[in-house]
DNA sequence: GCGTAAATGAAGTACGTACCTCAAGTCAAC
DNA sequence: GTTGACTTGAGGTACGTACTTCATTTACGC
């Protein structure tokens, strides 16, 4: 009653081995007949071809790349620890991974960068870039050499054959909102919005979400238009200032951006008022210590490791040609709280 | 530059390959000298064994046992569902997965099935049990034995050699209560703790979270003494409707253990007061549905997936003596709104 | 029925590791 | 210096699949 091999299902399918392969493997020179006839074994003994082996025979190491940003923030650096973990665990599923950067605000830069991967070298690349023309062209065009793509963390609606690994935005900033609405209490008054730059999608995806449910669960608050702070320091600190000085009525903060260390620096030093909730972007050493020295009330996050992880298996399994466990691969909104920190 | 083999180490390390393999599963017959230079060379030729072509050449399959409650409620649903998936993704691993059902409050028939595996057909087993010391010793056993254990939402502090495989209910208890706290707003009442019996250890755990933070955080809200409903519908009724006469001022309900379809089914019907927040344990067909609907604020929940996967890679390793990547393995504590349900 | 092309089979090597056997080596105690 | 125990090496087979080569069978048009 052992697990069936290519062995039985030649013998299932009365044909020899070398036909089973050439139609497993999509061999040309079979008959329709003989090809339909192994199908039909296949289902019969319930054959699963064993990829350990077969991967194992054809002693092929799938090459992945991650394109990242080339800034250093801290959650790009959370990314590539996770890579640099998956490489170590996931080297028994023969996949090498490795990390090519490029501005995240140079669309030529990141198209050529993609265009240059050749299908010789690459087997997949997960692309975490802002959506523009350039790069939706360039997928297509990997897509048409053969090279599997995912969109990473960011969005890219426009190209329809990368499968897209992250968060849904909109739900995001809708559970932002539910919380923002419920942790304000009864309440009155602003709630400030800050991020980097409403140029992404992400942000504007979360912005829309987090309206959604402000307006339908707390109409006692108004909403403050984004507030932009291109990650310059003094910038930031000049609008926080202005915001805190002008509304003492603020009893919220969503700031909408990854790595808003600068921000929350710039708040403590002008000081909110008391009770004001501060709700924010994925889990880092710094948003941890927010937590624990509430200075943050929660953390909305995505599982890094998972994300990384996921981001391989969909590569390997599309470069394989293989199906995958959709279920596996769905990334959760994480909601974050001092108490279920991990 | 590819990845060193056996053949490698053993040139790098100046023996023969069957002194590398010696060394690398631990067989006998090597001096410690030799053992040690062959250590040297893993690290210096940055050796990593290549597991699938390992487990490939063992033609061992590992046969591992989920012994679950033998009741039927939605969670336990979800576990078997989960196991039956892993059994499909997880096949190219090696690994057979079967699920054994015993009566939770047995521990005698639990102890029983326990103890008739032996190490021949079985190579792991993961066990949700109640902790009794009937279980607790027929972990010793099994581990004497050579079999691999985990135990599996169901915390057994006094089971030293089985890691735990699930989530800190203490935690989860203490985020309950700080949901609780922030949901309730400002308002002054009571907290109904509703569970199907105390006599549970995470029960008392969750609760002992819960009433921590509680204290801290919320000391407005009286909290009352845990109910138990026993799993009987018309106690369970009955209970909830003298609880909710009684106590005109409830303004939140924790329902502590998983599948309260009744203990919501009694709430709905005798109707809470207004605004009353309703919080409870793991994502199911019915707390889906609650949180849809609005009747209930938020649901603790854990990644079955997760569970079972990191139970299996778990056991898995052990049987194999090979190390595990600790950080995929941590069970999350998932906070579950309306907002970022899966 | 003959020639030709297409389809199929038989048998091999390879991948990286496990595991086995047997021979040959080393070393220390006597 | 012999004995015996321990250590090491050489070489094999196996796991399930990929891929190749070459021989053989089948099908079809004439």
């Amino acid at each position: 009653m052992d697990k069936p091999t290519t062995k039985d299902l030649a013998k299932a399918a009365g044909v020899s081995l070398a036909t089973v392969d050439r139609v497993l493997n999509a061999r040309a020179g079979v008959r329709p007949a003989t090809v339909e006839r192994v199908r039909q074994a296949i289902k019969e003994i319930d054959f699963v071809r064993d990829m350990a082996a077969a991967n194992l025979a054809r002693n092929k190491v799938y090459r992945l790349v991650f394109l990242l940003p080339d800034h250093d923030d801290e959650f790009i650096g959370l990314i590539r620890n996770a890579i640099a973990e998956a490489n170590m665990s996931m080297a028994h599923e023969r996949v090498n991974v490795s990390i090519v950067r490029a501005p995240s605000n140079d669309p030529h830069r990141i198209a050529k960068i993609l265009n240059t991967l050749s299908s010789e070298q690459i087997d997949g690349v997960a692309i975490m870039a802002p959506e523009t023309p350039q790069v939706r062209d360039s997928i297509a065009r990997l897509d048409a050499k053969g090279i599997a793509v995912v969109t990473f963390v960011s969005h890219q609606p426009t190209a329809e054959s990368a499968y897209f690994v992250g968060i849904n935005n909109r739900a995001a900033g809708r559970t932002v909102g539910q919380l923002m609405a419920r942790f304000t209490g009864e309440r009155k008054g602003e709630i400030l919005v800050l991020t980097e730059t409403m140029q992404a999608r992400d942000s504007q995806e979360r912005r829309l979400g987090f309206d959604t449910i402000m307006a339908k669960y707390a109409p006692r608050l108004g909403v403050r238009p984004s507030m932009e702070t291109y990650g310059d320091p003094a910038r930031t600190a000049k609008i926080v200032k202005t915001a805190l000085e002008s509304q003492p009525s603020i009893v919220g903060i969503y700031l909408m951006n990854h790595d808003f260390r600068d921000t929350m620096h710039a708040i403590e030093k002008q000081g909110a008022p008391q009770q004001t909730i501060i709700i924010g972007h994925e889990l880092t050493p710094h948003t941890r210590a927010c937590l624990i020295d509430g200075s943050m009330d929660a953390v909305i996050t995505q599982d890094v490791g998972h994300l990384v992880r996921s981001s391989i298996r969909l590569l390997r399994a599309k470069a394989t040609h293989v199906d995958t466990v959709a279920s596996q691969e769905r990334i959760r909104i994480e909601i974050i709280l001092r108490e279920n920190m991990p």
